[in-house]
RNA sequence: GGCGCGUUCGUCUAGCGGCCUAGGACGCUGCCCUCUCAAGGCAGAGAUCACGGGUUCAAAUCCCGUACGCGCCA
């Protein structure tokens, strides 16, 4: 086992948004890297000039940061790197990256290969028909220095690729999986540098693992096929590998890979809906990593603290938002109530509730605290007491129409409207009494009153909801819905 | 097609040869609480551990096949 410290990396190519695996891939790294008082390192892997943009590179780092994963070195901004290893965008280090093709070059350890996309497409097509891998079949491997001259008289581009060795196995030492061997001959020899004189992800990835130090590889499951043709490259370029782990997906409802069609994907869709980082950590952590006991519920430090490789999952998981809803009402629940009203501002804003005439928000929010299952259902859960009463057509008529609601509104108006204090305990027993007075049952009374106020049938617990919305609203609401029942 | 990985309640998982008549969590059902909806409390249903062979006194756990799913190569 290494003495050395613990460095661990993500490093998403920017063609696209910070996905669900990603964040979680992300997580692992953190959290492995904080268990061990490591190091983690961000790392853009630009090197797909085609796909990766701008908006992508500003989008994951938002992410990440919503996530609260903090990473000690790697890009501040889209300008500016941190750390000793910079810059840490690959497109600023293909000079590093040439200097290692040279290398490999000089040594005989990768070629030029002149073959041409038609040509690899026929012989793969070839391959197909006669039952072989679709592999390329090296046959530039072995060209002479003139055969290469004239290739290139002849104008033609080349990629270079990486010579595989022919026999023997490839083993890589999983810290998830195990062992896993692959017989090298059945690798096929890896384009490293393209035509188009730029590095290949497999390449540059290896030389930054290893120029950054890099001593945990952890990733997903897709990488691991790749995996025997980067220790080779190590190898050739004698170098020590860093330790790999490979994180197993993450599934739809349906059982195929998580995408698109399965809803949000994208991290900053999450947070648009409303859940908490600290839902999300939480969540992730236990999709494909457990303890051995039964706890759910962990704070950050916990995580850190627990956080092992051992116990991640080799099989795939099913990405669950029931779940997850629960644990982020959970989480809402254990937020005080200032600091969700400040989380709660942008969704509050949205709707349009801040700054409205009406009671606190903070007496509002504090009602239905219990009930939010995102940030989100806040606005939809308090919005009546900002705005005219929207009634929900059953209420109304399952409600406000049955027989002597109409009479108890206006009844009730009459006996609220001089009443005083207007205050939870007080309104309960003098309604109580005018329940008893009148010869009515709880339900005749407490219902109406509900729908003539909030114009729906569920809501925060009646008196208490009274006292906070007021007693000029509460008489004129009452009052309103009678007229309603005209 | 080749290679690789995987398979325990609907879902996330515990389990590393006897403690398993398989435990927990989410969800679900019922009851309690109650002015509604939640929250909370209690109870319950739910997995022949993918299948088939071995090994062993003993297998969800070890080995070998099969099926299915997924990934990589293109």
């Amino acid at each position: 086992m290494t003495t050395k410290k613990v460095r661990t990396r993500f490093a998403p190519s920017p063609t696209g948004f910070l996905h669900i695996g990603g964040a979680r891939t992300t997580l692992y790294n953190w959290l492995f890297a904080r268990r061990h008082g490591g190091t983690f390192v961000l790392r853009i892997e630009d090197t797909d000039e085609v796909r990766s943009t701008d908006d992508s590179v500003t989008a994951i780092l938002d992410s990440v940061k919503w996530l609260g994963l903090d990473w000690d070195e790697g890009p501040v901004d889209g300008k500016t790197d941190k750390g000793p290893h910079a810059p840490y965008y690959q497109m600023k280090r293909v000079d590093t990256y040439r200097k290692y093709l040279n290398q490999l070059l000089d040594a005989g350890k990768a070629y030029k290969c002149y073959c041409t996309k038609e040509e690899l497409d026929e012989m793969r097509r070839l391959a197909q028909l006669e039952k072989r891998p679709p592999r390329y079949d090296g046959r530039c491997r072995a060209l002479t220095k003139e055969q290469q001259a004239s290739q290139e008289a002849a104008g033609k581009k080349f990629s270079i690729r990486f010579k595989m060795p022919t026999e023997g196995v490839t083993v890589v030492d999983d810290q998830i999986r195990g062992k896993v061997q692959f017989e090298n001959n059945l690798q096929q020899d890896l384009v490293i540098w393209k035509t188009t004189d730029g590095p290949t992800y497999n390449f540059c990835c290896v030389i930054d693992d290893h120029l950054m130090d890099i001593t945990h590889v952890i990733r997903g499951d897709e990488h691991l096929s790749n995996t025997p043709s980067q220790i080779q490259i190590y190898y050739a370029l004698g170098w020590e590998t860093p330790l790999f782990a490979h994180l197993s997906m993450i599934l739809g409802p349906d059982g195929s890979k998580l995408s698109k069609r399965h809803g949000a994907t994208s991290v900053l869709e999450y947070r648009d809906q409303g859940y908490l980082p600290h839902t999300m950590r939480n969540y992730l952590a236990l999709l494909g990593w457990s303890t051995t006991d039964s706890q759910q519920l962990f704070t950050d430090e916990e995580l850190v603290a627990k956080f092992d490789l051992e116990h991640c999952q080799k099989n795939p998981a099913t990405f669950d938002t029931v779940k997850l809803n629960w644990m982020n009402g959970e989480y809402i629940r254990a937020t005080k109530l200032d600091d969700l009203i400040a989380l709660a501002d942008p969704f509050l804003a949205a709707a349009g509730l801040k700054g409205k005439p009406g009671p606190e928000l903070k007496k509002t929010v504090a009602l239905e605290h219990e009930k939010f299952k995102l940030l989100s259902d806040i606005p939809k859960l308090v919005d009546f007491f900002y705005k005219p009463v929207e009634f929900d057509p059953k209420a109304f008529d399952k409600v406000l129409k049955a027989p002597g609601a109409k009479q108890v509104l206006l009844d009730l108006a009459e006996t609220l409207k001089d009443f005083a204090p207007f205050e939870d305990k007080p309104l309960e027993a003098r309604i109580r009494q005018f329940v008893t007075d009148k010869g009515l049952k709880n339900g005749q009374v407490f219902h109406p009153i509900r729908v003539a106020c909030t114009g729906r049938t569920e809501g925060p617990t009646l008196f208490l909801m009274l006292e906070v919305m007021g007693r000029d609203a509460v008489v004129q609401r009452l009052r309103e819905a009678a007229a309603k029942l005209a």
